[in-house]
DNA sequence: GGTATTTCTGAACACTGTTCAAAATTATAA
DNA sequence: TTATAATTTTGAACAGTGTTCAGAAATACC
């Protein structure tokens, strides 16, 4: 009923026809699709497709099409070729190189971040992901609860000033769309908006992710030094 | 085409029959659906019911279901009783205020999440929202384009952390859903995670996002002296 | 060979957003 | 008053979606 596992798991002696899929190709498949023709065109019915399969079959594979998705997000993790806890330098390196790494990922794919905030629960390579990043901290002074509320929190910032990079800059000043008349009158109402986007479309791109990153982490900072030497 | 202002807008006076409908009620009337049935149950066919109305009706007032999502978005930010430079405090205090509250409204409604992350733009009450924001930080030393990169990084920052609040907690762990024996076994090797986890889940309610806004607040503050007296 | 078990198919179901000609309604001009 | 033009509403349709399911096809074990 709900096969999170692929057919031929085990072993390969079990009856029946030899599974032509496979849970790795279909998420293989499934992020091509996403890559080239959007998010959008994640289905069901084109996945099927362009496996050559009646849509149907990916019933035996993964449960539904949350499933797909948490399967897409969790082979895209589990990608990543470095987990946070073996990169060198101090915590702070390492959680500043993870966090750019992200970032570059979201802004660079950004179908991924679409899939990130709808679907919920993790995956093994997730999981794992998020106990390497916890150990990151195992030389500061910070309790149990305290990592996870600190990676979380990092994590958290990273999505957020991913998605705010890919939307609001084009969208507010109306970038593809004509700016509706309503649009209009609402920013001539708002100088201090105007001022603050004309400022940041003449000069260059300030990094303001990194921006933002130091300013977090000069707070995790202080928190580590206080629980340092209390 | 594409109608972004309701009907009968200026006045009243048009020929054709007087329109049933506005962009206002539709909006109350999405924002209950989303509230009562949750967001999967926002469909134009569902509102229109509600509305006792057919389905193609809508496209007279809303130019599709994009539009309708702005709509409802920029509603919820209008229902807002204060804007942010309207805070009592120091400029912390009444970022502090307005993060608080933005979280508050988020993790309250879900719902609501579920549309920013997927809406793109900004309506008018938006716009406004923005720049009251802006003008929080008049007293402090910020060039113009400073203000918006530290709006955009707390914003940014309550949205993911929100994201996560309603998601890893019990989604990890397998709150809702059986915990998949393939989850046991990422679990299993993940020893920090469950420390973690279960250090959280033994202890009060330790407010991380209060915790995170205190590291990132912080941040900013040295910037802002570092600005203050260069 | 027979049987049990699994995969795959193809059609169906109940939805979704969106379009569009025609009908219904109203304000203004003749 | 009637005619005209403009606008809203309708109901049906289209193309597409996720999902289910009886039956057909394929394979390993006895």
């Amino acid at each position: 009923m709900r096969p999170s596992t692929s057919p031929g798991a085990g072993r390969e002696h079990t009856p029946g026809p030899r599974p032509r899929l496979s849970r790795e190709l279909i998420a293989e498949t499934a992020i091509g699709l996403a890559e080239h023709e959007g998010v959008r065109a994640l289905t069901m019915r084109r996945l099927a497709t362009r496996l050559s399969v009646a849509p149907g079959t990916l019933y035996t594979y993964v449960s539904g099409k949350d499933d797909l998705e948490l399967l897409v997000l969790d082979t895209l993790v589990g990608q990543q070729d470095r987990l946070p806890h073996t990169l060198p330098g101090t915590w702070r390196e390492q959680v500043e190189a993870w966090a750019k790494n992200d970032w570059d990922g979201y802004v660079r794919h950004p179908w991924v971040m679409e899939l990130r905030f709808r679907v919920s629960g993790g995956g093994p390579n997730m999981i794992a992901w998020l106990d390497s990043a916890l150990r990151v901290f195992e030389g500061t002074g910070l309790s149990d609860r305290q990592r996870l509320d600190v990676v979380e929190t990092v994590d958290g910032f990273v999505r957020g000033s991913a998605v705010l990079h890919l939307r609001s800059d084009d969208a507010m000043t109306g970038g593809a769309t004509a700016p509706t008349p309503e649009m209009r009158t609402a920013l001539g109402e708002a100088p201090d908006l105007v001022a603050a986007l004309t400022a940041r479309a003449a000069g260059p791109t300030t990094d303001r992710f990194e921006f933002g990153l130091r300013c977090l982490l000069s707070g995790v900072q202080e928190v580590i030094d206080a629980a340092d030497r209390p």
